[in-house]
DNA sequence: TCAGTATATGAGTATATGTTCATATATTAA
DNA sequence: TTAATATATGAACATATACTCATATACTGA
């Protein structure tokens, strides 16, 4: 019988709880999730142009979808979701909306991980 | 029929071409899809916690079970895609393996990332 | 009011992914 | 060698998600 969801480990050096207070001391439970979500949405190539796109500078919906090679519908989709997460926010001119990122954390976050990898 | 598919958009105030070239200077076409895996990688709330747990101490693969509340199968799964993002790596004691972060970029995103949803 | 442009959104579909289950591998102790 | 423990892995399944299509909304100008 294969042993694959004990709740005690012979190996374990260490107590399950001390860690689980380590966590809870420094992360609130709800926390992960919203942490989760915002990886979430830089974890796609799509959003990641367009927010590496608007760090330059703002941009239409419609210049965002001709530089994508996308239809304005999938553009508009993905920028819902990074409107939803108040990773970018948009000011309006007349029937054109334009984008912007919402603060300077995002491009800092894609920095990083860039240095990451080009180690 | 609706316009979805413009190659030309009326509204656009910038050329297509200079915000590809402002992209293609800062980031290498190959990079932003390693830079999405990397995102994907923390864009799971397991994972998170994997990474969260072993930014305190270094922990065997059942240790990580019995704290997720999770099969050592799944967590294993997990830690092969941590391991081959050099996200995290690993250490053998006669049967036990101990995982640890790989380096301290790992929870330098977290960090920054918790700080922008504190905000 | 009405046509035209820009954007948003609900539904549907194909694909990706997290977990489980069964099984395989690796190390140790007898 | 054999049994036991710890971990790894392939296949299957259920759910999530990126895009498309059709349609709705918002603003402008005639």
């Amino acid at each position: 019988m294969p042993k694959q969801s004990s709740d005690l480990c012979d190996c374990r050096l260490i107590h399950r709880r001390v860690v689980e207070e380590a966590i809870a001391s420094s992360l609130e439970p709800n926390e992960i999730g919203t942490l989760a979500q915002i990886f979430k949405a830089l974890a796609d190539e799509t959003r990641l142009k367009i927010l590496w796109a608007l760090e330059n500078q703002e941009m239409c919906v419609c210049d965002l979808a001709a530089m994508l090679g996308l239809t304005e519908s999938a553009v508009s989709h993905q920028l819902r979701l990074l409107r939803n997460l108040q990773l970018v926010s948009n000011r309006r001119d007349g029937v054109v909306l334009y984008y912007r990122l919402a603060d300077k954390h995002v491009s800092q976050l894609i920095r990083i991980t860039l240095k990451h990898l080009r180690d």
